[in-house]
DNA sequence: TTTTGAGTTGTTCGA
DNA sequence: GTCGAACAACTCAAA
């Protein structure tokens, strides 16, 4: 059983149809790539992987190195008839599961892949034509109509192959705590939020100062947990519950998306976007640089990205407005602030960050009309009356200390404006 | 087959 | 102070 996003043993379809074929041995690959992660989440995957050894007994194999040649030589080692794994739909996932099944066939084995990150697997929700959404709301239902899979029990204590390992890896210093990330602790958390704050999530998810969010991104992101436990353990007769779920309907709607466009991870959705004048010259590089280090005069902004940095997590409703910021008051490439995203979240993914990202900046599917621009200073008053959330995250905010606003948000409000309706007329 | 209405997250302006 | 309209264009499903 080879892990990678779904670093449980609980709920794990591969883990399970692995156990059924015979006995196993659980192996993670430390690949390379995943050094572009950032050192937040690879703290997080050191945790997650430390809490799989524990729960294996010791019996988790580590391996360094390119999945390509690390996978078929254990197989090897212990003669394995088939390497498990629940799919991946990423671009580099797919090429990568790829060049490993092609190596595996070469020894006579077989990748096996069982299940998927998702409740309903890119891929599956089609329209009655057969065509794929490109629209979020008619995707959701029909991705309700689909249905789940109920959650399968963990399997008991299993003998594991054992094999050589070349060890966890070392947990960079982020500076700030990570929730435990036990798959024990990680139910726990849920469950806590299912039973204390899953019926107001409707009216409290969107205050950053509230804690009314269910915080499981990261472990969604790692599979700690799987999606399909969070929906049979909700309920779909409550609209707050409903909200909640929608949210991962978004997850795997964004997953999908990219599963059919590979390219627009990093590339607009709408091409006619791809001639938008965009700022990319050194003062350019400056107001980047004061965007990712939270000193643009706009609290609400500047909390958003202390919080991103100062702990691996922004609240939503700031991400959308940080992102705005970036794209309509300072005119930067929405995938700067993206790949900024993805070297800081605990839960940064590349489908959910990156499309989200477009449709802040009006590029994506399902896109925000480019009319909207967020008010950073309105959005502020409306989501943080009591400034609480500022004031957590900038302790010099009403001091002298504290900079100006960097740019006049009416003005570059319509300079945004005018850029998009160039692109539009010129199309 | 065609038409119609609705669609995650907003802001501004003028009545 | 409140409220509705305008700010586009396109997808999708139901009528």
């Amino acid at each position: 059983m080879w892990f990678r996003r779904d670093l449980r043993l609980r709920d794990n379809p591969a883990l399970a149809a692995a156990l059924g074929d015979g006995d196993v041995l659980p192996l993670f690959v430390l690949d390379p790539a995943f050094e572009a992660a950032g050192a937040a989440r690879q703290s997080l995957l050191h945790d997650c992987l430390h809490a799989l050894h524990d729960a294996t007994d010791g019996a988790l194999v580590v391996r360094r190195g390119d999945p390509a040649d690390e996978v078929p030589a254990l197989a090897d080692e212990i003669d394995a008839a088939s390497v498990y794994v629940a799919k991946d739909f990423g671009p580099y996932g797919r090429r990568r599961d790829e060049q490993v099944a092609d190596a595996l066939r070469g020894g006579g084995r077989r990748l096996r892949g069982v299940g998927s990150p998702y409740a309903v697997e890119p891929g599956n929700v089609l329209k009655d034509d057969g065509d794929p959404y490109s629209v979020f709301t008619p995707f959701s239902r029909k991705w309700r109509e689909s249905g789940w899979d109920d959650p399968i029990e963990a399997p008991r204590r299993p003998d594991w192959i054992a094999a050589p390992s070349d060890g966890l890896p070392e947990r960079p210093d982020v500076g700030f705590e990570i929730p435990s990330s036990t798959e024990q602790n990680v139910i726990a958390r849920w469950r806590r939020f299912r039973d204390d704050g899953l019926d107001d999530y409707g009216t409290r998810r969107d205050f950053p100062a509230v804690d009314g969010t269910s915080r499981l991104s990261p472990y969604l992101k790692y599979g700690v947990v799987h999606p399909r436990q969070l929906l049979a353990e909700s309920d779909a007769g409550s609209d707050s519950h409903r909200t909640f779920q929608s949210e991962l309907a978004w997850r795997d709607f964004y997953a999908d998306v990219l599963h059919r466009r590979p390219r627009t991870a990093w590339e607009n959705l709408d091409r006619r976007f791809d001639r938008i004048e965009l700022d990319t010259d050194a003062a350019a590089h400056e107001k980047f640089e004061r965007w990712c280090t939270g000193r643009t005069g706009f609290p609400i902004v500047d909390a958003g990205m202390r919080q991103l940095v100062g702990s691996g997590w922004m609240h939503n409703r700031v991400r959308m407005i940080v992102a705005s910021f970036l794209v309509k008051d300072l005119h930067l490439p929405w995938w700067w602030g993206a790949r900024f995203f993805l070297r800081h979240l605990l839960d940064g993914d590349l489908a959910s960050n990156n499309h989200g990202w477009q449709w802040a900046a009006g590029t994506g599917t399902d896109a925000a009309p480019y009319f909207r621009v967020f008010n950073p200073t309105a959005q502020g008053e409306r989501w943080d009356p009591d400034g609480h959330y500022v004031a957590r995250w900038i302790p010099e905010l009403g001091t002298s200390a504290y900079p100006e606003p960097m740019v006049d948000h009416k003005v570059e409000r319509e300079e945004a404006l005018a850029r998009y309706q160039a692109v539009k007329t010129r199309s």
